[in-house]
DNA sequence: TTAATAAATGCACTTCCGTTGCATGACTAC
DNA sequence: GTAGTCATGCAACGGAAGTGCATTTATTAA
């Protein structure tokens, strides 16, 4: 049996050709991925067919978003321990000026910030934007 | 003399009237304003005309954007201490969940970040979604 | 004061991306 | 095998950023 195939249905969701190959791609690299990036890599298949692919990931926890600033919504594998469902992930992410991808540092968690009084922090995002380990060797 | 005309003009900005009244309009509350939110302040003007004053703001260091995960930039005064230009400012951004307001926190600094060997980080943008002091109270 | 020049404004249009509705096709359970 | 659920594909919508060009307004030079 193949392992991504048991993968998703461990994750409640149907192994099909499609989400085989999403799965497959986003496991090539450690890189996030846009929606766009996704289309590009399968010229063939739906745009919305790859959407929704997405999203279904999403909802059930196999990728969380990525908002590098960009403007453009990236996305990126969940790791083992990333707790995107429960209390949100709090790892940083790092976008590259020169080649322009942007990675998870999961292993670097957001320190703690002190917040004026009143204030209740539910969520946070932070992104380091400069040159990765890649570009500056 | 009016003193939003002569601030404009130091900073080498032609104090029009749609440029005053803009500025006007950033003034009144500390909290980042969309393109669209401007557009519904003034319906009467011209979007682009807006959009290129913002433009025009952003390029002079009068306003810098904001990007506080919603997908849509927004726009905020740049305070007396506000090195955008320079090195970038690094103090963080506050969404609230409840009003769907976004407000910099100026005077909270982003605090150190220790990145892996080989990163160098250049510019970073920490957002924290959560409950306002307005909302919270 | 007027002519020449530059800057600001307004309109139309484009592009990009996310998203939804609806019809069809595939799979699952009974 | 049939009913029902889920996945896919096509088309279209909508919001927001951005551009080209013509027109108006302001600035400068003669």
């Amino acid at each position: 049996m193949n392992t991504i195939e048991s993968f998703l249905e461990s994750k409640k969701v149907r192994p099909t050709a499609m989400r085989l190959l999403v799965y497959k791609y986003m496991t090539q690299s450690n890189v996030a991925k846009t929606l766009g990036d996704i289309e590009n890599a399968f010229a063939k298949a739906d745009r919305t067919t790859l959407y929704r692919t997405v999203k279904t990931f999403e909802e059930k926890g196999i990728v969380h978003q990525v908002d590098d600033g960009t403007g453009t919504i990236k996305y990126a594998l969940c790791e083992a321990g990333c707790n995107c469902d429960i209390d949100r992930d709090l790892h940083l992410h790092f976008r590259c000026n020169n080649c322009r991808e942007t990675t998870c540092l999961t292993e670097h968690k957001i320190p703690q910030i002190n917040l004026p009084d009143g204030y209740i922090a539910e969520d946070m995002n932070l992104v380091i934007k400069g040159i990765c380990e890649h570009c500056s060797g």
